[in-house]
DNA sequence: CGTAAACATTACGTTAACGTAAACGTAAAC
DNA sequence: GTTTACGTTTACGTTAACGTAATGTTTACG
């Protein structure tokens, strides 16, 4: 198991280019992967994962900001969490309670939108019946 | 009931500006105001659904195309869908079903990340706790 | 009836989230 | 051991979804 890999692998497993994976390091949403003395970086199955998690919030309508927002949820493991100190955890529980407040609003939404969804591919295969027959 | 209004009540009430529902307009997203021989357009309160249903399609991470795509669901009525032809019926049913595919991932990825984030504020409750006795 | 507030139209500006090209060093394959 | 593919850095380009400013017209108000 060859547990790192260059920006390339990595970028094609994550269905992102390259340039994405530097862009998301420039604003620290990564971590940036680590260098041999070369020039190169090197990634691991972490940052993978990483990416992976933030395409999906970015499908779910957060912006890059929102994702940073709580990247503390995925990206920061318990160790570093015992770091922060006690105004900045009222401030983290602050933010993610407001994530919570449209996450469910959304959650609202959506369950309307796709029953509209249902509803309508319903009526439109009643309608190709009819003009069948 | 004055039933019509002028784009600057009409987008206030929508929580938008009056260029957002110009620029709205442009795309064909929803109808154009009617105007009444002089310059000016008036909406009625069906636009003011529209938009606020756009709105909702948006916080969903729809983007304006894709509200278009299924801007058939809410903004045609029942007469103009017999309007459409039978290719054009297919077309519609096919986005309609892909939309819906993309629905239930998102409502997947949005239970989640709600699991996460009570997880997360459960921990972060439980950490301020600590630090107070 | 004059004047301020609202509307219309046109056009250039802005931000997020990358794309793309250039110019150069590195690594892989033959 | 040299092509050929991959990586790095820098910088300008692009698209969606509006913002904003300018200029002229229309409406509402005292």
């Amino acid at each position: 198991m060859t547990d790192f890999m260059r920006i390339g692998e990595l970028s094609e497993r994550a269905g992102v280019t390259p340039r994405t994976v530097r862009y998301y390091e420039s604003l620290g949403l990564i971590p940036r992967g680590e260098r041999e003395g070369n020039g190169q970086h090197y990634y691991t199955k972490e940052t993978l994962k990483h990416l992976r998690k933030i395409d999906q919030l970015k499908s779910l309508g957060l912006s890059l900001e929102e994702i940073r927002d709580v990247s503390i949820i995925y990206f920061n493991d318990t160790n570093d969490k015992n770091v922060i100190k006690i105004k900045a955890k009222h401030k983290i529980l602050e933010i993610l309670r407001q994530h919570l407040a449209s996450t469910n609003q959304k959650m609202d939404a959506l369950q309307e939108f796709r029953n509209d969804l249902l509803a309508n591919i319903e009526y439109f295969e009643q309608l190709i019946m009819d003009h069948q027959k």
